[in-house]
DNA sequence: ACTGAAATGTTATAACATAACATTTCTCTC
DNA sequence: GAGAGAAATGTTATGTTATAACATTTCAGT
């Protein structure tokens, strides 16, 4: 998510903390923030990097204990095929997601799409399955990318 | 992939490395029988401990070089959420993938859907995005596991 | 101030994956 | 069937991602 977005993450973060009475902790806070400020996804040793510049003595489990946390209460999701964390779109709606992964640029596009919820959910249905968790990513190139691409003056 | 099926499977491999004049190796037909031998996905250190004990200095790379040939040509299916691999369905046909994860018994079936396929490629394009790769895990609960969980006598 | 629960600190290690370079094996050609 | 180049494998080391286990601190409610 852009730079622009950050702050409102953390205020919307900071307003379903409150209102489900869970803490909003320094740690967690600053983890959010370094997610939001990314433009593309973060891996949590980034992320411990980034914390150590501030915190020297922080180790991993600071890190993963944040991340639990956010994912939990729907702040972050993970891209697995990336090992990296995106903040979400719009946290707080229940929502399913699906992401775009340009591999050109890096950038990632959440998607919220009825119709592949539905059809994944029918999928799963037919051959009798019950649906707790859905994953859906989609590694291509996204729009400027292409573009980009095709105009190799700009390259 | 059950049992039933490791012949076939290896089978097809041979004929179909035959075909492009790739080589099937014996590490590489190992590795395949491996994972087709089993009725869940398979870890590469899984898959590395059963190989030692016919070969007792494999090494890591030894596994996953065999994955990356077996995935490139088809044959196998990584499972990004479970860091395991799975024989594919139908090795040969291009195909996409979608796989229903169930984390009761561990089993993955693999679904070759065009609702979903083709709701994810409209969804992407309407985004201006071009996919390459696609990714579909769903988690839950498959038939037989549910059946189980209603009749406590089966537990 | 006291207590139990939640969060954090700290150390160690598990689990997954690849880099880099040496050696062997295979295939093709002569 | 000898030699050359390519492909595969061997080997050692290390990089990357993630968690276990237990000590300590902080917080909210009394």
């Amino acid at each position: 998510m852009g730079h622009s977005d950050q702050h409102a993450i953390i205020k919307t973060a900071e307003k379903l903390c409150q209102q489900q009475a869970i803490r909003f902790t320094d740690q967690r806070r600053q983890v959010l923030e370094i997610i939001a400020a990314s433009t593309a996804p973060v891996g949590a040793y980034e992320i411990l990097d980034q914390i150590r510049q501030i915190h020297p003595s922080a180790a991993p489990p600071t890190v993963y204990r944040a991340l639990e946390f956010l994912q939990q209460y729907g702040l972050i999701h993970k891209l697995e095929s990336l090992h990296a964390y995106v903040a979400c779109n719009h946290p707080g709606d229940p929502h399913t997601s699906q992401f775009l992964i340009c591999f050109d640029c890096g950038k990632v596009k959440e998607l919220d799409d009825v119709g592949i919820s539905s059809s994944v959910k029918q999928a799963a249905t037919a051959s009798g399955f019950q649906p707790t968790e859905r994953l859906v990513e989609v590694t291509g190139t996204c729009e400027k990318c292409q573009t980009k691409s095709n105009n190799p003056k700009d390259a």
